[in-house]
This record gives structure tokens, C-alpha cells and sequence, in this order.
RNA sequence: GGCCCGGUAGUUCAGUUGGUUAGAACGCUAGCCUGUCACGCUAGAGGUCGUGAGUUCGAGCCUCAUCCGGGUCGCCA
């Protein structure tokens, strides 16, 4: 039988006992143990740190013989006085102190566990999920937890201050299958009916301003049904808001304000204000990318005025078919790459859709791969249009302008890592504003919403609605960090007339339109203030706070790549008597290929 | 769904052209040790080489399939 802790109340926690001559009450997990034989060290910890016990020749002999048989990871609750050590350990804010241990429980015993609890680890991230509770013992991933908590309670607190009302709204609503595939949720009571779980509490946060509550906020659980990624759970955490009688800049501001308030209150960074703003197309253009890393050079020049006349036919048939030639500068010694190193950027490049890369490679002399192409005096030209000198690295794409863009900056990134240009400690907040309003559906060729059907068009933009779809852009903006997408905003539509033009714009017929969003359409002709929102993604927030590189080192407890869970390991089967309640039958893959 | 990487003691890894009884470190167990702090010393236990076929006199190593995990593209209004 295990000790009670009867008699005890803990009075500090490990990482706090610092006060030489208190009697301290401490409790936690056996960390490690030192026997020496005559003395016995055990560090004992809790999220707090560490704080070694100390059991001697003095210590009573039940209690040292109770000390000698800890092992790692018991639970302990330990009673004694603090004393100054004999020598100190000047890597631990305890590391001056120890508890001469007068009363010892064992409350817990643990079996050898499947790896070490320590703060380095090496073990793979698979073994690690499976006991998920034991790695989240280590001290890394409870700082991260608890970095997670205070950015959850700053977020409140901002916004609370700012006189924004904490709402909550259904986890389970109508599914409106558009963008991400919906979680759905059978309903008992309604056969053959289901719920979703809300990808985003969108339509709710407008219902809210519509009945006047003018200033919403709320710390929200979003899913959605595909792929995951580093970046990308399941199920995720959004900072979710929406304001009236506001435009685009107000809305910005506040979360400016947020933004620097946390990184202030969190990590003592200070981040000016306003942000910078670039357009959409800006961005693209120069970073390739609607969520650029400015941490870094390398930016993306246009090369197709200066290469027209060159007589190689990569560059000629990509200007012909109205792309363009383009070309980053990687610098920083970018030159030393070898020839297999850039034969696996031309492979990637490749694999994301453009045809290859040209380069130019000046170590001692420039080295152009497309040389025997050039007439005297046109590298130079190029070489100078691209401000290259020796040691730089030039890669030139041809293709159509869309491609052309996104390999571009996607090689950037993979240089800037390669070359190691990225700072560590900068935070560049970046606002990604006059996003497109439509995007092409290459597969369909249709114009396809870029954002939800809510979103404002700017104003100016009204009458291509029907004749010009690319150039529409909308009311819409982004919030990046350091290359990772936080946050997406827009003004919404208030119109009804404008909504209807809009839901038409987008193919949607009458019924349609009812079916989906009838309440929503029918709630705006009762009259609604302007107004618009966020949702900023918190997880992503911390994870950049925590410096990981994964959703999963800011998440208690996470899903791998197929979306499943290895510790309880659900998604799991229901026995057939659930599903006959709510009247599903599952079609094994079995079943299907017999039929 | 495509592509890339990985899977060998509990853990992290090594393992030679395919050739004796598959090794190391840490952890674990036992013993010793009165000031350690990644304590030290001695000894020991611990393996279906992810799984299944195949090639071979012989497979951890070669081939195929499959499972699991990671990254990425598609996807993510």
C-alpha cells in the first residue's frame, strides 16, 4: 500500500524553495536519484522545477531506508527544512538549497517508464504521443503549456479591457459544405440529420452584431476535415472577433494593439506599430508568397524585359505564352552551393510545377548554366539587372507567372534555411491586405470564392463583378509573422441587395442560397451596423512564441497526420446497436467493391 | 491521392561484398560507496532486426508487398 498524505499540506512548490531555515511541504516526481550509499540525493519536481532532498546519516532510518527505495517517477510529498548546500549548483534557482527530509510519503509508484522524462530528448515523436502524459512531464513542453495559458489569458485580457463581450456560440451547427470539409455530428432524434462542427464560428459572430453586440471575442474551437500539417490540427484554437461601426483600419489597429501587448507581456519584444501592409499582389511579386518570411533578402526581380531578346527558347516560348522570366539573388555566399545541391533546388522546383531552374553561379567567374544561349555583353546585362556579384547564387524561372511566382518562393525559403539568413529573435508582423476577391478554379474553370461568401468586395471593385473576376479584390486582409499565416479578416457584407449580387456572382441559385444561408440572408434584412472580424490562430501564435517548429509542441494533446490520436486512439469503431440508434449504416471498403 | 525520409534491446543509435553467438551508450535490476548534482564503481537481465512473402547453402543487409510514423504537394471558402 502506497503512504497517504495525511497530516500534510504541501506549502511550496519545488521551483520555489529558495528560503534557507523554512519548513517546507513539498510534493512532485522523483526526478533522479543520487545514492551515495551514506547519503542519499533525491530531486524532486513539479511544473514549477526542481529541488533536491537530502537524506543523511541524521535522517531517521525508516525514512532513509523509504528513500533508498524510490525510484524515477514516484510521487512524492516530502515534509523537512531548508538548508544550504555544501556546494551549490549554480545552473538551478534552487540549486543553493536542499530539504533535510523529516517526514517522506511514497504516494505513488511508477513502473519503468517507456523513455526518460528529461528536458533534451531524442526519443521519436511517436513514442513520445502514445504516452503523451508522460511527455508532457518534460519541463519543455510544460513551458510551452503554460506559455500557451498566459497567451490565453492575455488575449482575454486585452480584449475584455477593450470592451469586447465573451460570447460562446454552438459546436454544433448546420453544416454548409463550402471550403473545408465539415466534421459531422448524427443527430438520434433526427435520422439521417446531421450536425457539423463549426470550421469557424463565422456566421454566429455576425448573428451577434446583428443583435447589437458590438464587440465580440471569443477563444474558439474550430475543425476542419482535412490534411494536417505542422502548422495544421484538426482541431485548432482561434482568436475570434468581430466589431461594428468600424472599417478595415479600426479593426487592424486593435489587433495591433494585441499583438503588441502580448509580445510585450510574454516575451519583453517590442513590436512597433502600425504594421507594415503590403498588398497581395506586392507580395506575390516580390516574395512569391501571400504570407512572405521578410525576416530575409533574396526578393524576387523581374527579368522579362531584360532576357526578351535573348535567343534560348525556355525564356522566349515562357514570354510567348505571356508569363514571365524571374529570378532571385540568393547572396551571403550562395555560391558555394555544389552541383548537386542545385540539382536538388531544380528537382524541387520541379516537383512544385515549373519545368527547371536556369542559374548563374559566379564563384571566381560567373557560370551560367544557359551560356551557350548568350550573345557577348547579355550576361553581364543580366548580371547587373539583378545587382549580382561574386559569391551570389542567381536562379531564373520561366514559366507562366503564377508558377513562376510560388517557385520562386518556395526556393527562397529553402535557401534563406540552407543558408542560415533567417534571424532568430525577429518578429515581422506583416499585414497582407487587398487579397482577390475570386480565385480560378483550374480543374472546373470557374471563378470560385477566395474567402467566404460574406466577404465586402472594395468598393471600387463593384463593377467587374461580372466582366473581370481577376481583378476584383476584397475587403479582406491577412496577418503574417515570420511566413506564417496568424489570421485572416474581413469586412463583411451588411448589403442584402449586395449579398444576393454577390451569392449570384458566385453561381448560386435562389434555392441554394435559402437552403444554406436563408437565416443568415433573411437576418440582414432586419438592419445590421457595418462591421468585420478576425480569427487569429492562437495555437500558431504560441507555437512561434514557444519557438516550435509544430502545432504539437503547443498542443496538449494532439493528432498525427491521418488526423488520429495514438494514445486513445480514436477516430475508433462504434458496435452496430450506436449506429442503428442513429439509423447509419457504415459501407466497409470490403462491401463496396462486392456491390 | 502523389513525392521524399524513417522503422535494429526500454530509449538513442552502430552493424563491413549477404557469412560464427547482432554490438555501444543511456535506462532498468542487484551489490558497493557520507556531499552528489548528467554522481561514481562492479555485475546482470534485456532482441520475432515493423509485418508478410520471395531470392539464396545462408538475409538485419537484396527484391516485392504491406503496416506505422514524419515532412511536403494536392487540399485547407
Amino acid at each position: 500500500m502506497a503512504d497517504t498524505m495525511k497530516g500534510l499540506k504541501r506549502t511550496d512548490y519545488c521551483g520555489d524553495v529558495t528560503e534557507i531555515g523554512k519548513e517546507v511541504v513539498v510534493g512532485g516526481f522523483v526526478d533522479r536519484i543520487r545514492n551515495k550509499g551514506g547519503v542519499i540525493f533525491v530531486v524532486l519536481r513539479d511544473r514549477t522545477g526542481v529541488v533536491q532532498l537530502l537524506f543523511n546519516d541524521e535522517t531517521e532510518k525508516d525514512i532513509f531506508d523509504k528513500a533508498a527505495s524510490c525510484r524515477s517517477e514516484y510521487v512524492l510529498m516530502a515534509k523537512g527544512v531548508v538548508r544550504e548546500r555544501e556546494s551549490k549548483n549554480d545552473k538551478l534557482k534552487t540549486g543553493h538549497a536542499e530539504i533535510f527530509v523529516t517526514d517522506l510519503r511514497i504516494l505513488s509508484k511508477a513502473q519503468t517508464t517507456p523513455f526518460e522524462i528529461t528536458s533534451e530528448t531524442k526519443v521519436n515523436e511517436e513514442l513520445r504521443l502514445k504516452y503523451r502524459y508522460l511527455d508532457l512531464r518534460r519541463a519543455p513542453l510544460q513551458q510551452n503549456i503554460i506559455m500557451r495559458h498566459r497567451l490565453a489569458k492575455v488575449t482575454r485580457e486585452y480584449f475584455y479591457e477593450n470592451g469586447f463581450l465573451e460570447i460562446e456560440t454552438p459546436m454544433m451547427m448546420k453544416s454548409t459544405p463550402e471550403g473545408a470539409r465539415d466534421y459531422l455530428i448524427p443527430s438520434r432524434v433526427h435520422p439521417g440529420k446531421f450536425y457539423a462542427l463549426p470550421q469557424s464560428p463565422q456566421i454566429y459572430k455576425q448573428l451577434l452584431m446583428i443583435a447589437g453586440y458590438d464587440r465580440y471575442i471569443q477563444l474558439a474551437r474550430c475543425f476542419r476535415d482535412e490534411d494536417l500539417r505542422a502548422d495544421r490540427q484538426p482541431e485548432f484554437t482561434q482568436i475570434d472577433l468581430e466589431m461594428s461601426f468600424v472599417d478595415a483600419e479600426d479593426i487592424q489597429e486593435c489587433v495591433e494593439g494585441f499583438v503588441q501587448r502580448a509580445f510585450k507581456e510574454l516575451m519583453n519584444v517590442d513590436i512597433p506599430t502600425p504594421l507594415p501592409r503590403l498588398t497581395f499582389a506586392d507580395a506575390m511579386n516580390r516574395y512569391g508568397s501571400d504570407k512572405p518570411d521578410t525576416r530575409f533578402g533574396f526578393e524576387i526581380q523581374d527579368l522579362t524585359e531584360n532576357v526578351r531578346d535573348i535567343d534560348f527558347a525556355v525564356f522566349r516560348n515562357a514570354i510567348e505564352d505571356g508569363g514571365s522570366v524571374r529570378a532571385i539573388n540568393v547572396k551571403n555566399g550562395a555560391a558555394t552551393y555544389t552541383r548537386k545541391e542545385i540539382d536538388k533546388l531544380i528537382d524541387h522546383a520541379k516537383g512544385i510545377g515549373a519545368k527547371g531552374l536556369a542559374y548563374i553561379r559566379w564563384a571566381d567567374e560567373p557560370n551560367c548554366s544557359f551560356k551557350k544561349f548568350l550573345k557577348a555583353g547579355e550576361l553581364e546585362a543580366i548580371c547587373s539587372a539583378v545587382r549580382a556579384e561574386k559569391g551570389d547564387l542567381v536562379l531564373i524561372c520561366a514559366d507562366k507567372t503564377k508558377i513562376v511566382l510560388s517557385t520562386l518562393g518556395a526556393i527562397r525559403l529553402i535557401c534563406g534555411k540552407r543558408l542560415d539568413v533567417i534571424p532568430e529573435n525577429t518578429y515581422n508582423f506583416l499585414w497582407i491586405t487587398e487579397m482577390p476577391f475570386f480565385e480560378h478554379d483550374d480543374e472546373n474553370d470557374t471563378w470560385v470564392a477566395a474567402h467566404h461568401p460574406f466577404t465586402m468586395p472594395m468598393e471600387e471593385c463593384l463593377e467587374y463583378l461580372d466582366s473581370d473576376p481577376a481583378n476584383v479584390r476584397a475587403k479582406s486582409w491577412d496577418l503574417v509573422l515570420n511566413g506564417t499565416e496568424l489570421s485572416s479578416g474581413s469586412m463583411r457584407i451588411t448589403d442584402f441587395e449586395l449579398q444576393q449580387k454577390m451569392f449570384e456572382a458566385l453561381g448560386m441559385t435562389d434555392d441554394e442560397i435559402q437552403a444554406k444561408f436563408g437565416f443568415l440572408v433573411d437576418a440582414y434584412r432586419y438592419a445590421s451596423p457595418p462591421h468585420g472580424g478576425m480569427g487569429i490562430g492562437l495555437d500558431r501564435l504560441a507555437m512561434i512564441m514557444c519557438k516550435a517548429d509544430s502545432l504539437k509542441d503547443v498542443t496538449a494533446f494532439p493528432k498525427v497526420q491521418n488526423a488520429s490520436e495514438l494514445m486513445s486512439e480514436c477516430p475508433s469503431s462504434v458496435d452496430d446497436e450506436s449506429l442503428d440508434v442513429l439509423g447509419i449504416t457504415v459501407v466497409k471498403p470490403d462491401d463496396e467493391e462486392n456491390s
